[in-house]
DNA sequence: CACTAAACCTGGGAGC
DNA sequence: TGCTCCCAGGTTTAGT
C-alpha cells in the first residue's frame, strides 16, 4: 500500500476536489470494504445500510490524516475512515469535463488513463460535482463510518500508533525516549507503527539507508548518533517525498489518476542485487518480519 | 512475552 | 501461448 507520503498526497490531491462537496448516492458493490479489518470478513445487511444512510446528503466539511489512515469528517458530525491498506485507491471523476491536473508542491504531475469505474471500483459515491470511485484491486482496505467522534473515539482505532513525523509534535526527545524503550531490530519497529507511523517496506528501508545504520540493528545498540541520524532521514525523506506526490510502484494513485514521481529518487528500494548509488558495492536483500529488505552492506553499517 | 507464519486477495512478471 | 511459482506499498490474528 501506500505508505504516509503516499497517503498524504492522496489527501493534498482530494481537498480541492472534494472538500464542500456533498455526497448525493452511494453504491457498495463489495460490502465486506465497509466492515471492520480482520481476516475473515462478513457484513450484514444492516450494517451496509447505516454505512450508505450515514454517509448520503452530508457534506463533506474536511480531510485529515493519521499515520496512513484518511479521516473525512462529514457535517452530521459523522467520520468516514479510510485505510487503503496494499492496494486500495480513492479516484474523483469530475462532472465537469475538464482536464484537472493535480498539482502537488507546487508542480504539476503527470496524468495517467484511468478508467472509472473499473472492474475494481467497490465503492462508489455519486458527489454533487463528481464521483468518488473506491477501488482495490486486492481487497484488504476498508472504508468504516462512524456517527460521532465520539462513538470514533470510544472503538480506540488509533490507540496504539505512534508519533507523527511530519507534525510540529515530531521532537528529537520524545523520539529517541521512544525508541530507547523498545527492543528488536529497528527495520520491525518501523513496520509496527508503535513509534513512529507512516514508514513501510519502501520508507523503512530508505531512512535506514539514509541514516547509514544497518536494517538489522537492534535498538538497545544503536547510539544517540545513530538515531539522531535516523530522525533527520525521516524529517528529510518524507516531505521531499509528499513533495513529489510520493511512490507510485504498481498501482497506488493521486485522487485525479495521476502517478507519483518519488519511486525515481529511491536509492534501495527495489534495487537489490543491483549497485549501491552511493559507494558501488552490490545491495544485499534479506527478510525482517517477513518483508524483503534491502541494504547497502557497505553505506550501512 | 517475543517472534514468526498465515490470513485476507488479485494480478504481474519470471522461468520453463 | 500458457502454465506454475513467486512476489507485491499493510495489518491483524493464530500459532510456537
Amino acid at each position: 500500500m501506500p505508505e504516509l507520503p503516499e497517503v498524504e498526497s492522496l489527501r493534498l490531491s482530494l481537498i480541492p476536489r472534494i472538500v464542500g462537496s456533498t455526497i448525493q448516492k452511494v453504491r457498495v458493490l463489495m460490502p465486506k470494504l465497509v466492515s471492520s479489518k480482520g481476516t475473515t470478513r462478513t457484513v450484514s445487511n444492516t450494517k451496509v445500510a447505516e454505512f450508505i444512510n450515514g454517509l448520503e446528503d452530508t457534506k463533506i466539511v474536511s480531510i485529515n490524516r493519521r499515520a496512513k489512515n484518511l479521516i473525512f469528517n462529514l457535517s452530521s458530525g459523522g467520520i468516514l475512515l479510510v485505510h487503503l491498506k496494499m492496494t486500495g485507491q480513492l479516484a474523483f471523476k469530475s462532472n465537469k469535463n475538464s482536464h484537472d491536473k493535480a498539482v502537488i508542491g507546487g508542480h504539476p504531475i503527470q496524468e495517467s488513463e484511468l478508467v472509472l469505474p473499473n472492474k475494481h471500483s467497490y465503492i462508489i459515491m455519486q458527489l454533487d460535482n463528481g464521483s468518488l470511485y473506491y477501488n482495490d484491486v486486492r481487497q484488504f482496505g476498508y472504508l468504516l463510518y462512524f456517527k460521532s467522534l465520539e462513538v470514533f473515539e470510544a472503538e480506540g482505532h488509533f490507540e496504539n500508533l505512534g508519533l507523527e513525523p511530519l507534525d510540529q509534535e515530531f521532537i528529537w526527545q520524545d523520539f529517541y525516549t521512544k525508541i530507547k524503550a523498545k527492543t528488536g531490530n529497528i527495520k520491525k519497529l518501523f513496520l509496527d507503527q508503535t513509534v513512529v507511523v507512516g514508514l513501510g517496506n519502501i520508507y523503512a528501508d530508505e531512512v535506514l539507508f539514509r541514516a547509514g545504520v544497518l536494517p538489522t540493528r537492534n535498538t538497545n545498540s544503536l547510539t544517540k548518533v545513530e538515531i539522531k541520524k535516523i530522525y533527520e532521514a525521516i524529517l528529510v525523506i518524507l516531505p521531499k517525498a509528499v513533495n513529489m506526490g510520493g511512490s507510485s510502484v504498481a498501482n497506488y494513485i493521486m485522487a485525479d489518476g495521476s502517478r507519483g514521481t518519488y519511486a525515481h529518487e529511491h536509492m534501495v528500494y527495489g534495487r537489490g542485487g543491483k549497485e549501491c548509488l552511493v559507494c558501488g558495492t552490490i545491495l544485499q536483500k534479506t527478510v525482517i518480519a517477513s518483508r524483503t529488505t534491502i541494504f547497502c552492506p557497505e553505506c550501512q553499517k
